[in-house]
RNA sequence: GGGGCCGUAGCUUAGCAUGGUUGGAGCACCCGGCUGAUAACCGGGAGGUCGCCGGUUCAAAUCCGGUCGGCCCCA
């Protein structure tokens, strides 16, 4: 470090005077960051050092910042910022956009006025996405302010975009690679599909909609064949019966053939008495039992080519509700769809892509409006055995409303449960923190991963790369060449990896030479962000060894709800195409609720801006606060919090830092290094350098709290113990050796705190950078600081804690005996071992003060205390067992003399017990009286003489005028070195006191005179004037600047 | 319906893995003190059935089981 030290050098504009200013000092500072190209020098820095591998996960920018996204971008600039002082080149250290998905096409819609398939391919579908393609960044502008405003360092020119051709050819290459493996495939699925909307939503657009609902809940009769019974079965879709092509059962459960009114019924036993109450068992029997009985079918329209209507087995039954037997329409879900499969049925499908019937009675009719109509037809045929309706939740369209259907799509997906053992041994490597969510919910989600659908029957998106000819051949494009190379006829101009001129052109079949065409899908958006690791370098058509350099990532950090995300998509297509997990530390953010603990929403109005608390607050102020308590767990949060918590560290610290410049001008002092000499100091600098120690420990693991607790811990250590203590050492007159000393380590501290700071309040640590660095251009090209080993003594750090105690102790005494701290005492007596003696002697001067005692003696006392005996429940509870209570009851019933000399003695026998000195400790206890405090937790014990005489009453009443006369000062707003006149008016013990503390009244309050006046002496009455009374006797004082 | 995390004072939290004397802090509150860092500071006080119930144990905030509540993810 350079010793220069220029107080004037930090600008008009940054300087603070009060908490308001901090806001307006940070805009200053991005201002000069911009124009000084500060990040650009920090990269340019560390570039070809050691790299430290981030991923940025990309936002979509058409929705505003909130305040979790402020949180992650606090939380990834930090680690950036403190690997980089670390020297670590950050790479690629680039933003990126998610531009691709439904949210865009339906802000778009909405623009148009328009919310249907139909109505978007009669509008076009090349303006239409045009139109998303603007859509996209219609707020990246306030991303990249919230950005900036936060601190956020990161390249936004040279962001990926994963709209651009360069990014979906790598997307492409990654699906080729898939479909070569055999692992993507067509086939149908039940996906959650939007009647109305014409497409299947992503899990997590369902997961909005659910909401509570009445249905019908319908028993209905499936006749057994060939006998004279019934399976009873419950659904609450009746319009799915037509459907129906088998029932299951839980091969495990007990079922009963029971008869109820008359009628034979099969229902599993754990359900007869919540659906029929009363019933006489016939025969009870397995599920595996009933397994390939077959049964008539119930509603017989639409036609079935195959074998169905019998009964088998499914792990998926339950006897939570209905009968036990479940109804399998295998177009309308999912279990059902698989079980089938399974079966060999074929499935049917008597219901369009409108949700409407193409089939049967009900042809034309909106599946949901069919259900009454069904259950009637039901009833007249018999075959209802009871209607009601029911209460749950069902998923609903989040956009439009509609009930969602499970339906049986043609849907390209990828057989992700093919790789689910290296899905797990890849998340092995992976640090994730918190950790439990490595075997927790990201490990769980893993074990049963399921087949990802990837197609969507939508149009602003990723193009699916698949081309068919009418002979079946697949052609399956890696690259946008790679396709132009095998297109027939004109390539239009304006030619891009979008839907329609992908649809458009006419691709050659390699192989047979016909014209193929595309299988009309998009792909789901997350496969866009998993595939950012080598799609943001383009890799594999360029920056090979960008990409080979950059993966895996060494981190990653974004919101919780990631980990079925992004977090996710990552690993998936990471496992696929490299065959190795995409990332190395994966730290996961909580949820940021309201003041009360509410999740805070758009609709509730109860969410908080971030840009409004750094307006108000600060940037440093919100950071700092977001850091203080685990990330990983979802915390409140207010502009209230925020100021508070800034309160205490921020603007304390900033206080420190005014101290240091007043005196600092005051005295000259320019940045000078002298020798440390004073224990105080010591500690001082000891602390810092644990700190550091600290900070770095907690950093490394991610323990970002902590971290922050330990600079909050020291600032209050520096503020409220090293500064007060020191605070008179400044003020002496002339530059001694103990004040050398002081600003040496005051100095040496706050340039160092400043660089410790820098990654966590970027902003503030650059003001207290340039108040004490001088003229150089900013803390964040400086190193990272590392720990003196040399300068931590971590006894005196534990022997200075004594020392505070010790003083608490004697303030307390004070307050009992209730003798007010500026009356000086003339004796504090220390009771305690060699060891406590030593640190008293140590730091006596400082007890003095801080006790504002004239003596202070240690070692044993006697005679003011009483023995007290204190039982170790360790060493007896294991020993004694249940013994134990009667044998401390005993105890406690003893004389305490007697007890003591027993143990001393060699023994003491209780109940058969025998009781050394490890089992029942003796102590002295002093006794109850004003004078004598315990030290807590220390074997020290204070005892103060609390009598005033005549000479500290004396004194006592001379510190009372002295403070006011500074409170007189203050109020004429004089400098710190003025020097006054001081004239008075008194009788008694003020004039007795005045006389006998003549020069400490004058030195304390820089008088040059202290005059007392007559009564008579009017002109004299000059000056600022105030009339007091102290301890009932009355003074006038006048001042006035000599 | 399934899985996960969390529940300690009004708020932010330490302690919990490895059970042990009286569950620590800070903010806010009340009382007192201090007064040239002052939107501070120092001392004290009040405030806790450690979500609830049960179990294990001489001993449970801590271990086990259940339950309630919050949140997240999945259906």
């Amino acid at each position: 470090m350079e010793n220069v030290y220029n107080p004037l050098y930090l600008p008009a504009t940054m300087q603070i005077r009060s908490v308001a200013d901090f806001p307006r000092a940070e805009e200053e500072i991005l201002k000069e960051w911009e124009e000084k190209k500060i990040f650009e020098k920090v990269r340019e820095k560390n570039r070809g050092k050691r790299r430290f591998i981030f991923l940025e996960g990309p936002p979509t920018a058409n929705g505003m910042p909130h305040m979790g996204h402020a949180l992650t971008r606090a939380v990834k600039d930090l680690v950036l910022r403190y690997k980089s002082m670390n020297g670590y080149e950050i790479y690629p250290w680039i933003a990126g956009w998610d531009c691709h998905g439904l949210p865009v096409e339906i802000e778009v819609e909405k623009k148009l006025g328009i919310n249907s398939k139909r109505e978007i391919e009669k509008f076009g579908v090349k303006e239409f996405n045009r139109l998303c393609r603007e859509s996209v960044f219609k707020y990246r502008d306030e991303w990249i302010k919230m950005s900036k405003r936060i601190g956020f360092w990161i390249d936004f020119n040279r962001a990926y975009v994963t709209m651009e051709d360069y990014y979906i050819e790598s997307v492409w290459w990654a699906l080729k690679n898939i479909y070569e493996q055999g692992l993507l495939v067509k086939d149908y699925k039940v996906v959650p599909y939007c009647p109305r909307c014409g497409t299947p939503l992503s899990s997590h657009e369902v997961a909005q909609g659910y909401r509570e609902t009445k249905d019908p809940s319908v028993y209905v009769k499936f006749k057994v064949k060939d006998e004279d019974a019934y399976f009873l079965v419950w659904t609450t879709t009746p319009w799915t019966l037509p459907s129906n092509l088998l029932l299951a059962v839980g091969e495990d459960i007990d079922y009963a053939l029971v008869e109820y009114e008359g009628e034979r019924y099969y229902i599993a036993k754990a359900r007869i008495k919540e659906v029929l109450g009363e019933a006489k068992i016939i025969r009870e029997m397995k599920g595996s039992d009933l397994k390939g009985k077959r049964y008539e079918r119930l509603i017989p329209y639409v036609p079935v080519e195959h074998d169905a209507f019998y009964v088998t087995t499914a792990d998926f039954v339950s006897t939570e509700d209905g009968t036990g037997i479940v109804h399998i329409a295998p177009a309308f879900g999912e279990d059902d769809y698989l079980l089938c499969k399974r079966e060999g049925v074929p499935l049917i499908k008597p219901v369009n892509e409108e949700g409407k019937f193409t089939d049967t009675p009900w042809k034309g009719m909106f599946v949901k409006d069919a259900d009454p109509h069904i259950i009637q037809w039901l009833k007249e045929q018999g075959k209802l055995f009871r209607k009601g309706t029911v209460k749950h939740t069902y998923p609903f369209c989040w956009r439009c409303d509609t009930p969602l259907l499970y339906y049986a799509l043609d849907t390209w997906y990828i057989l992700m449960s093919k790789k689910r053992d290296d899905l797990l041994r890849n998340n092995e490597s992976v640090n994730w923190k918190p950790e439990h969510l490595k075997h927790g919910r990201f490990g769980n989600f893993l074990e049963d991963v399921k087949d990802w659908a990837l197609s969507r029957n939508r149009y602003w998106g990723t193009p699916l790369p698949i081309w068919k000819c009418p002979s079946g051949h697949v052609f399956i494009p890696g690259s946008k060449k790679e396709l132009l190379a095998n297109v027939e006829g004109e390539i239009p101009e304006d030619f891009e990896l979008h839907r329609p001129w992908v649809d458009d052109i006419t691709v050659k079949c390699p192989v047979c030479g016909a014209p193929m065409k595309r299988e009309p899908y998009l792909i789901d958006v997350w496969f866009d962000s998993g595939s950012a690791p080598f799609a943001q370098f383009h890799y594999p058509h360029e920056n090979e060894g960008d990409f080979k350099n950059a993966f895996p990532v060494d981190f990653i950090t974004e919101g919780i709800d990631q980990t079925r995300g992004w977090f996710y998509t990552l690993m998936a297509i990471s496992t696929l195409v490299f065959n190795r997990a995409p990332y190395k530390n994966v730290l996961t953010l909580g949820l940021i609720l309201d003041e009360d603990g509410e999740k805070m929403s758009k609709s509730k109005g109860n969410a908080v801006d971030p840009m409004d608390v750094m307006n108000n607050v600060g940037a440093d102020a919100m950071r700092l606060y977001l850091y203080a308590s685990p990330v990983w767990k979802s915390r409140r949060f207010s502009e209230n919090l925020v100021r508070e918590y800034m309160q205490r560290t921020i603007y304390t610290l900033w206080n420190v830092v005014q101290f240091f410049k007043k005196n600092a001008e005051l005295d000259g002092y320019r940045g000078e290094i002298w020798e440390i000499r004073n224990e105080l100091d010591m500690w001082l600098l000891s602390r810092l350098n644990t700190t550091i120690k600290d900070v770095r420990r907690y950093l490394d693991s991610y323990d970002i709290h902590l971290a922050t607790r330990a600079i909050e811990r020291f600032i209050d250590e520096l503020s409220n113990w090293y500064v007060r203590r020191s605070r008179r050492r400044f003020w002496r007159e002339e530059m001694s050796d103990d004040k050398r000393s002081a600003y040496t380590a005051l100095f040496t501290t706050l340039r160092t705190l400043s660089l410790l700071m820098a990654p966590f309040t970027p902003f503030f640590a650059e003001i207290i950078y340039r108040e004490t660095f001088g003229p150089k251009e900013s803390v964040h090209l400086e190193d990272y600081p590392v720990a003196d080993d040399g300068m931590i003594d971590e006894r005196l750090e534990e022997e200075m804690n004594v020392a505070i105690r010790i003083a608490e102790a004697g303030r307390r005494a004070r307050q009992i005996a209730n003798v007010k701290l500026r009356q000086p005492l003339r004796m504090m007596q220390i009771s305690c071992d060699d060891k406590y003696a030593r640190i008293v002697e140590k730091f006596l001067d400082v007890l003095k003060e801080e006790v504002n005692v004239k003596d202070i003696r240690v070692g044993p006392i006697s005679g003011m205390s009483q023995l007290s005996l204190r039982i170790n429940y360790r060493s007896l509870g294991p020993r004694l067992k249940g013994d134990l209570k009667k044998v401390v009851e005993y105890l406690k019933g003893m004389d305490v003399e007697e007890v003591a000399r027993k143990i001393r003695d060699g023994g003491l026998e209780i109940l058969g017990h025998t009781l050394g000195p490890e089992d029942v400790e003796v102590y002295e206890k002093p006794l109850e009286g004003v004078q004598a405090v315990e030290v807590e937790g220390l074997p020290v014990v204070v005892y103060l003489d609390t009598n005033v005489d005549e000479e500290l009453r004396l004194e006592g009443l001379a510190r009372e005028i002295i403070r006011r006369i500074q409170t007189m000062r203050k109020e004429m707003d004089l400098d710190y070195d003025a020097k006054i006149r001081t004239r008075y008016e008194a009788g008694g013990s003020l004039k007795k006191a005045i006389e006998r503390f003549r020069d400490y009244i004058m030195e304390e309050t820089q008088s040059v005179s202290l005059d007392r006046l007559h009564v008579e002496e009017e002109e004299d009455k000059e000056g600022y004037h105030k009339d007091w009374v102290i301890e009932g006797e009355k003074i006038s004082i006048w001042i006035s600047p000599s």
